[in-house]
DNA sequence: CATTTTAGCTAAATCGATTAAGCAATTATA
DNA sequence: TATAATTGCTTAATCGATTTAGCTAAAATG
């Protein structure tokens, strides 16, 4: 029951292990086997139950069939969809998925890079934070094949394939000016990640093309450590700024979840003046009783496009540098 | 730039690569090594950068640092969840988790765990749906390391680890009777997963107990495949029922989002009269403005307690087969 | 002083597949 | 007919770490 090897072929029909390998690997042609030894060397492959080894294989190949993923958080929804993306599309040609949680930690994330690298990954899809610049550069420099999803840095050339923060979160902004709406706060998070930099753009943008005027008082950063304590203490405040705002909009599906539980918590709050707008959404928002609207990240997409980055990558048929940006489904808004 | 071997060190020093592997794997005192031979193969092995190749080691021992986790659907929360606790835990041991999702389709687990052991994994853990009980005898027989989550079967033996089902479930539906309700309906998954049935024996024997007469009627199965049509047309032909029934009981917090979402499309429920229950929850459902009382599932202490397990078994120190039944979380009953 | 023990170290096999280099026999070409 | 080309296969090195078996010299023992 033990596991059947190349020699244990070989030995048991005389050839070598060498001619083994090249009928195994499907090169017999190539390599100007005869025929029929191929078909018998097939033939006992198959009685014995051979199948290569992986470690032996990879070993010598460098090639290990398997991907690493590094992501903020796995239970988070966002990215457990977008994990089920890049498995699925991992699996159509022939990968595995090894993954790692960074909570936006850059010492996580660089050692999750390190291990996965150390475990030979062919290559790395990255969902960076910050800090992780070096990281990239590095890999860079190494030329490791690699693809940034959701966010990537200005300050250094990376593949990246992300979702169009800038225009969806002008759609949404626009979208609540045209319904009228004159005092449209905004939540974001504290951090100079490029994905949430670009949709605090996007609302400037779209206030400023309507004439609006820009009111910093409305604008509210909270950090990922202590989100929830940060958002309940932004929402509090923006429900006691006069003149009374009218829109909130949150620029990810987390703030929009804490803001709308801090409003159900704190239950004096008149949804017929006060609208919300999240620029991406879980599935139960629209269940909510409350008058939002939001986006839908295109994330199948974002997986799918990142594997065939990489795949392209591994398989040497990349040219450059590669940029995706896909729009983000505004379809919800109407 | 290249990796620095066991023989770069070795030759650098004028020593074998045997002692210098003794000295990197700590067994210098052990193999009576010269205490300043040793410190000078340290330095060197630092001077240089050497890292112990991942697959070479693995070749040679057989192990990996890594675990294979089969899950139905890491997407949904309950399994990314999951996979988080699990993901942290076996990063304490210094282990990483590669991942597949089954879809509940046992040709898809089954080739997921062959590739799994294929890259040998150290151990596996496994949410088996229906049909892998032929996988799991075939690892009992291996008696290669593995643990079930969630679910297991009552045919084989199997190192398991759930949570009580049976208690979780009799204790919701208690909960409704103590609340007055009369024709508590249930609507459940058509299969034979012992969770399920487990789940369905918690409602009959609850209904029992207090003295109700079990209705074949307002219990509804639905199958994985066609789960959003089929809840919908339970729930329809629910609503339809007399007399009335005053509670839904959901076994699942996927069947309550869809029967949850049913209700809304169709508004003319009265949420005075119909009361909801779910064996368990989504984060957001509390918010939803609706009468619904649910359990919480323990996931962390699941993930934490399978990757035990499975350590256990790999450093040998289990003891037989494992069971663990950790109760569900019924706070939120209150 | 002869023998045993111990300290300190090494050679070489091993895990299992891949592959560069090359050999022998046959066939094609000049 | 001598040389070149092709067919069909093998030997042995290699990837990098682990580990068994064993060697030498010094120290301990009787």
């Amino acid at each position: 029951m033990k596991k059947v090897s190349l020699a244990d072929i070989s030995k048991e029909l005389g050839v070598s292990k060498t001619l083994v390998s090249f009928v195994m690997n499907g090169r017999a042609k190539e390599k100007r086997i005869n025929d029929e030894v191929a078909e018998k060397v097939l033939a006992k492959a198959k009685e014995l139950g051979y199948k290569a080894d992986y470690l032996a294989r990879a070993m010598r190949t460098g090639k290990s069939q398997t991907i690493g993923l590094v992501m903020a958080d796995i239970s988070n929804t966002f990215f457990s969809k977008l994990a089920r993306s890049i498995e699925n599309e991992a699996a159509e040609h022939g990968y595995n998925v090894i993954f790692g949680s960074s909570d936006e930690n850059h010492r996580k994330s660089g050692k999750l890079i390190d291990v996965f690298k150390d475990k030979r990954v062919d290559g790395l899809i990255i969902c960076p934070t910050i800090g992780d610049i070096t990281h990239i550069k590095k890999l860079n420099k190494e030329r490791y094949p690699y693809v940034l999803v959701d966010r990537y840095f200005n300050e250094v050339s990376s593949n990246h394939v992300v979702v169009d923060n800038y225009n969806g979160s002008f759609k949404i902004v626009e979208d609540q000016i045209q319904m009228g709406r004159k005092r449209i706060a905004f939540v974001n998070f504290n951090v100079e990640l490029i994905n949430m930099t670009e949709r605090f753009n996007g609302y400037i943008d779209a206030l400023k093309s309507y004439g609006y005027k820009y009111d910093s008082s409305i604008v509210k950063n909270v950090s990922f450590k202590n989100i929830e304590k940060e958002t309940y203490l932004a929402m509090k405040e923006l429900m006691k700024i006069t003149p009374k705002i009218d829109t909130i909009y949150f620029s990810n599906n987390r703030l929009a979840f804490l803001g709308i539980k801090y409003l159900f918590e704190n239950n004096t709050i008149n949804f017929k003046k006060l609208k919300l707008a999240s620029f991406d959404n879980y599935e139960f928002m629209h269940l909510l009783q409350v008058p939002i609207k939001f986006g839908v990240q295109p994330i199948e997409e974002l997986g799918k496009s990142a594997v065939d980055s990489i795949m392209k990558q591994i398989n040497e048929e990349s040219g450059g540098v590669e940029h995706v940006k896909l729009p983000l489904d505004i379809s919800f808004l109407n």
